[in-house]
DNA sequence: TAGAAGTATCACCCTTGACTTATATTGGGC
DNA sequence: GCCCAATATAAGTCAAGGGTGATACTTCTA
């Protein structure tokens, strides 16, 4: 499954927020999870299930508990794919300068100014 | 639609990338998606008409074409719900901006990017 | 005005995924 | 060793969404 579909999912979003704020046996989250969007525990754990399978949590056991934590890997993935179009609402941030100095250049010479990614220039 | 279910599939995301290159008329759109997915006409026209009810682009008509652009705003509510994530894989969240351009210019000076945050000063 | 190009919409099929209830599994305490 | 608590898995239902071919709509052009 995508990132971005698992992302998809209102409950699973909400409980990588709750992830955000540190680690939580599976018994927390279904209860907090439950409450907020009514849902029995095995809806909870099967979300659980899609979120450690493709990447976002990872786990570990403790007794009979299972304590869920956070990996940013995926989300990272997401942030990455961000980047090509941050220029759109970040003008100040990266590289501004290079990107404003290429379109005015591209526009100069009658050319639809390039999107794609930074280099810089000499 | 949310938008994490709009970008849940490639073919939008992709379309998403195309239009981050600058506006193009719907034909466009379909050649190319249809060349790199193998799907139809009505296929790329229904997820063109997803993209826009749900504010990821906009369009306007230009004889019997439709010229599509991207509207960034969708994407930007994306960056932002990753905010609270961010400190996970971003090194000092409060500068972030100041960050990127500090790395960009190590990288620059030819140093190798550390794997792991916190080897700089401010 | 007819016809073609460009695009959207319709009606339908099929798969996928998010629930549900019921049940299996595993560890701790008595 | 038993039983309960914590969690996962199984089996089934249902709705949503993405695909297709057919068709409607609109605007240029001959």
């Amino acid at each position: 499954m995508h990132a971005f579909d698992v992302l998809g999912d209102p409950v699973r979003r909400r409980i990588l927020e709750l992830l955000a704020g540190g680690e939580m046996p599976a018994g927390d989250v279904v209860r907090v999870i439950g409450e907020e969007f009514g849902i029995s525990q095995p809806a909870v754990s099967q979300h659980l299930k899609v979120l450690r399978e493709s990447g976002f949590t990872d786990m570990r056991a403790e007794g009979t508990h299972r304590v869920y934590s956070l990996d940013p890997e995926p989300l990272r993935s997401v942030d990455e794919w961000l980047d090509p179009f941050r220029r759109f609402w970040a003008p100040r941030l990266d590289a501004l300068g290079t990107e404003i100095a290429r379109g005015k250049k591209a526009r100069r010479d009658g050319a639809t100014p390039a999107p794609s990614d930074d280099e810089e220039q000499p």
